[in-house]
Order: structure tokens, then C-alpha cells, then sequence
RNA sequence: UGUCCGAUGGUGUAACGGUAGCACAGAAGAUUUUGGUUCUUUUAGUCAGGGUUCGAAUCCUUGUCGGACAACCA
């Protein structure tokens, strides 16, 4: 069955290049700085770019863009590449924009040769009092009629190190009175003396953004160099500096970056959170770094599945987090095995179960999957249920526990509650039951219907867990939007940490891996918090729930 | 005030001059030993005006609104 599904306005340039034999296969390439940690924004890039040369004829460069020695470091660049093969992608190389700083140097001798490019003795504020405003032109730089000789001569000088940072810089020679700010000369080298991750000292130059990036895509022979829309700008640069340059005509396309509800994507914004103490770190769970979403427990296939269902266009966009998590729920669904743990306990006392008993009752681990086999429970005299799965006064399409009311106590049997037992303040310490024997799962014969089925461990095999629940980060689903600082809009109650749970025995065996669906409560992962005496688990997502908003 | 980019249900995204479709969210119902899952059904949209055309979401034009652009950041 082929359901052909409609092109993105890339994948339609890209069907249109093939064809028309401009190109025979394509190259992209994924190019983040090496300062910072990927989020989800990333992932959409990385599932663009990837995608679409897995999709296509072609394979995918990974780039470092390290040409600012002073923010990039090494333990960066190996984050970087353990989240992108997390995602489940792979590169056909490993490049550093610092691979072609020689080759970048030559690119700038040649444009000074042409005449196209300056030595400015300018200072930073000069520079920028010379670009004018948008609408009102720039002015030529006084050193914007130097001879080529003397820019040589002059840029020879920069590289071996004669000169302070900021003293000089190069200029390319464009227009300083065009529409386009980003070509009113702008500056392509500046002099950094400063230890660079991986050229070490061995330069105190180094190339611009806008003469670093779309080189290298030349150099690397990239057909369709994918960037954001901030970038639009950029691009008669980009393609300026190729036709000067006489190199591979690389073609820039732009589309608009991800933004979601109740979250932040900016790096600027994300590292604000960390430095100043609002989350734990970059992978705090409730961070939408990937590290963050893969120790909440998210997949990656849940991220694929997203960012294929997000598209590729150029206009802004705030994608609602609800479709995120409808992603999440849908593969965890299938693959997450079920277990019963009781969060806010109240004892039920089976009255007429033998005192002392233990018996094994079976359970399916996930009913969308019978591979998954099955496991057995301990149930014995006395259970526990969640407090919230009991009304002494239930409204009337409660149907869960209620004095005379009857529910099953998923894969066990089916009780009724006979007496609220409470202590001198009025508070329910616990409920006296009896239950059906013939209501036994699996061989009922009672011919008994309840409408309710809670989950429930047995009081005495229970093993205390903890379990961390995760809400919306902001109270706001525009940050951005949002009046003042982004940081009064942070969700006070964004985590909420439950010390002491109680979880069926099994639990006890689950490892960093593992992918629980807890019955009725949602989805959870161990966190790496847990220790020997102690698990913790994250909740992923809470289960659908068309209960609660009634 | 300039240049550039954009505008389709609540949110995203299709329709490439010829029936405005899909997903999420919402609503109703069925099934269910998870108020989960699954399955039905359903609500809701072309920014505004003018023009071209037999026919316009699509082309032209004017306007409105939103965004980007003046780092020795990427």
C-alpha cells in the first residue's frame, strides 16, 4: 500500500534537483557549535537532515562549526554525538570547521587578491557606527582603500600574531550601503589569541560564521545546506562569497526552528536555567535538551515519530507539547511493561481471606504484547489502594470503591467494602472488606460484573520506591510571548518528588532500560539517581486521562 | 522609517488554477479485568479589500498582522 504522503517544500526542491540532473545524489550536513547540549530544536534539524538522505540518494556530514575557540570544548562535541546516535542516526563523516582553517586562510588571501576584502584598524564601536542602521546606509571604513599589497602584508601580519584581539580584523569589500546589513562589509576574520579545542594554538585567526560555514559546505561539496530562518539574511553573503570565491556552489535553504508550548528552546534561555539553579542540570527531565528527555524516559522513536508529524515549513510555528507526549504514550503503549505500584495508600483489610495467606496471582506484563509473557504478584490479607480509588460518598458515575460498592483488584478477585474504619480525627485508616472467591481472574465463575478494576499491592511484600513527577516547566504556553522575564513564568510545582511509594515485588529488578508502564499512573524509567538501597524512577507521561477532567 | 520572510480549524501541516484533506487537541458513543488501548461518529479553517479567470487558499495588487536583520556569536 503506497500512501503517498505530500512533499516538504525541501523534499519538493530536492525531487526537482534529482530530476532535472542538477544533481545525481545529495549531500547534507548536521552543524552545531560545540558549546552547548542538543535539544529538541536539534532533533528536528537532525531528523531533517538525516531524513531526507535516507530518504534520497546521498549520505549526511556531522560538522562541528568550531571557529570561536572561546565558548567550544571537546566535552561538547562527544554529547553532541552520543544524543545524535541516540536519536538513531549515524554520519558519513566527522568534520570540524577547524579541519579547513588553512584552506579557509587561503580563501581570504584570494579575496584580498581580488580586492574584495580589507584590513580594518576600526575598532568594535567604529565598525558598528559605520554600518549605519536599516534604514539609513553605512559609511566606508578609512581603511577600506588599502592596496592589496599592503592587506597582504597586513593579514600576513594578523595570522603570525603581531597584533591584540581586537586590534585588526578583515573585512570583506561588498557594499556598505546595502538593504542587507549582513553585506555592509561585513568582518570575516578576527584575531583570537585564545586555545582552541582542537587546533590548540596554533592560530590566533579565526574565520567568521559567515566565512567559515558556507565554505565548508563547498569544500565538503554539500548540495542542500539546511539552516533556520534567523539565517535568511545571511544568505546573499553566502552566496556572494561562493561566486567570488569561485567554489562549489553550495545552495542554502532556510525553515522555521521548532517552538513548543510550556518550554524554552533557546541555549541562551536553557543555560540561564542551569547556572542559575532552576533545574538540576542540562538533563534534568523536565529540560527539553535530549539529555533531559531521554532520562525522563522518552524514545527516540517517539522523537522521530514527532518530528515527522511537526513537518518543514517557514512559518514561526509553537507546536503544542500535548503532540510530543501523544508520540511518547504511543510507543510506550507498546512497548512499556506494566506493573502496580500504589502511590497515596489506604489499607484494605480482606476480612474473610485467611490470616497468614499468600497466594500468586498471574498477570499479563503488557496487554498490546503477548510476547511479553506474563509475571505473578503476591496477594494476601491485607492490600493497599490508592486513596483516591475510594469515596465515602462517590458521586454517581464513580465506579470505583464505596461503602457496598464491589470492584476488582486487577488480576485477583473481586471484594466489597463492608466498613470504613476511621481514627479520632475522622481520617480513613483503613477499609474492611471481603472479597469473591469464585471471582478469581482467570477461572470466575462468579458471573459477577464490576465496572471498576484498581491496581494494588500487597501490604507486606510491597517495596518502598521513589518516584519523581514531572509537570509543564512554565505556566505559560508562550514564553516567549509572556510579559518580563521568562524566568517569572516558571512552573513552581514543575517537580514533585514522592519519597516513598509502594511497588509490587518485581520492581525491585528493573534497570536503567527497563520501560514501565505503572497501571493507571502513567509511564516511568529508573533514573540514575537510584542506588542500591534505593530506586527512583521519573515519570514520563501521565496515561490519557478522560476521568480526571470531569 | 528600510530590506527580507511569512499568514489555511484551537495547534501543526497538505491541497502546485478545478470537491479545502490529515494529525493532535475537543465532543459523543461502542469495546475493555488499566476511566489506558482499540473502534465508530463528530465540532471547527483559507487575514482583509480590489483585480485576472468559466473557476482563486493558490496568480496580480493594496492593506493589515506576525517574525527576522544594525555581535570581532553561531
Amino acid at each position: 500500500m503506497s500512501e503517498e504522503k505530500s512533499l516538504n517544500f525541501i523534499e519538493e526542491i530536492i525531487e526537482n534537483d534529482l530530476n532535472s540532473g542538477k544533481h545525481d545524489f545529495i549531500i547534507t550536513r548536521f552543524p552545531p557549535e560545540p558549546n552547548g547540549y542538543l535539544h529538541m530544536g536539534h532533533a528536528k534539524s537532525i531528523c531533517l537532515n538525516f531524513g531526507l538522505t535516507q530518504k534520497y540518494k546521498g549520505y549526511t556530514n556531522l560538522r562541528f562549526d568550531d571557529t570561536n575557540p572561546v565558548t567550544e570544548e571537546t566535552e561538547y562535541v562527544e554529547s553532541i554525538k552520543n544524543d545524535i546516535r541516540w536519536l538513531g542516526f549515524d554520519w558519513k563523516n566527522e568534520l570540524y570547521a577547524s579541519d579547513y582553517f588553512e584552506e579557509l586562510y587561503h580563501f581570504a588571501i584570494k579575496l584580498i587578491q581580488k580586492g574584495l576584502a580589507y584590513v580594518d584598524d576600526s575598532t568594535s564601536e567604529e565598525i558598528a557606527r559605520q554600518k549605519g542602521t536599516p534604514t539609513q546606509p553605512g559609511t566606508d571604513s578609512p581603511y577600506r582603500n588599502r592596496s592589496v599589497e599592503e592587506n597582504l602584508a597586513l593579514f600576513q601580519d594578523m595570522r603570525a600574531g603581531k597584533y591584540k584581539d581586537g586590534e585588526k580584523v578583515l573585512r570583506a569589500k561588498v557594499d556598505m550601503a546595502h538593504t542587507n546589513m549582513h553585506m555592509r562589509d561585513p568582518i570575516i576574520y578576527r584575531i583570537k589569541h585564545a586555545h582552541h579545542h582542537r587546533t590548540g594554538d596554533a592560530w590566533c585567526i579565526y574565520p567568521m560564521y559567515d566565512f567559515a560555514h558556507g565554505q565548508s559546505d563547498a569544500i565538503e561539496q554539500v548540495t542542500h545546506s539546511i539552516c533556520t530562518l534567523e539565517f535568511v539574511p545571511h544568505r546573499a553573503l553566502y552566496d556572494w562569497l561562493i561566486e567570488k570565491l569561485e567554489i562549489y556552489p553550495s545552495r542554502q535553504y532556510e525553515f522555521a526552528r521548532l517552538n513548543m508550548t510550556y518550554t524554552v528552546m533557546s541555549k541562551r534561555k536553557l543555560l540561564q536555567l542551569v547556572n542559575e539553579g532552576f533545574v538540576s542540570g542540562w538533563d534534568d527531565p523536565r529540560m527539553p535538551t535530549l539529555s533531559g528527555v531521554r532520562r525522563r524516559g522518552y524514545t527516540p522513536e517517539s522523537i522521530r515519530d514527532f518530528c515527522d508529524r511537526i513537518g518543514v515549513a517557514k512559518r514561526d510555528n509553537l507546536i503544542d507539547v500535548g503532540l510530543l507526549e501523544f508520540c511518547v504514550r504511543e510507543h510506550l503503549n507498546k512497548v512499556a511493561q506494566r506493573r502496580m505500584v500504589v502511590f497515596d495508600p489506604v489499607k484494605v483489610i480482606i476480612t474473610n481471606y485467611p490470616e497468614g495467606a499468600t497466594e500468586m496471582v498471574e498477570t499479563e506484563n503488557n496487554p498490546e504484547d503477548e510476547g511479553a509473557g506474563k509475571r505473578t504478584m503476591p496477594f494476601s490479607r491485607e492490600i493497599l489502594i490508592e486513596q483516591e480509588d475510594f469515596m465515602e460518598n462517590p458521586p454517581k458515575k464513580y465506579f470505583r470503591l464505596a461503602p457496598g460498592q464491589m470492584v476488582r483488584l486487577k488480576s485477583a478477585y473481586i471484594i466489597k467494602c463492608d466498613e470504613v474504619v476511621k481514627d479520632a480525627s475522622g481520617k480513613i485508616t483503613e477499609l474492611r472488606c471481603s472479597y469473591i472467591p469464585e471471582s478469581r481472574s482467570g477461572s470466575d465463575t462468579s458471573g459477577i460484573n464490576v465496572k471498576g478494576t484498581l491496581h494494588w499491592v500487597s501490604a507486606s511484600h510491597a517495596v518502598p520506591v521513589e518516584v519523581r513527577l514531572y509537570d509543564r516547566l512554565f505556566k505559560v504556553e508562550d514564553v516567549s510571548d509572556a510579559e518580563g522575564d521568562f524566568k517569572e513564568h516558571l512552573n513552581p510545582d514543575s517537580l514533585q518528588v514522592l519519597p516513598a511509594v509502594y511497588a509490587e515485588p518485581s520492581l525491585a529488578q528493573a534497570t536503567l532500560t527497563d520501560r514501565f508502564q505503572f497501571l493507571r499512573k502513567g509511564y516511568f524509567i529508573l533514573d540514575p539517581d537510584t542506588t542500591a538501597d534505593k530506586l527512583v524512577f521519573n515519570r514520563t507521561v501521565t496515561l490519557r486521562d478522560t476521568w480526571a477532567k470531569q
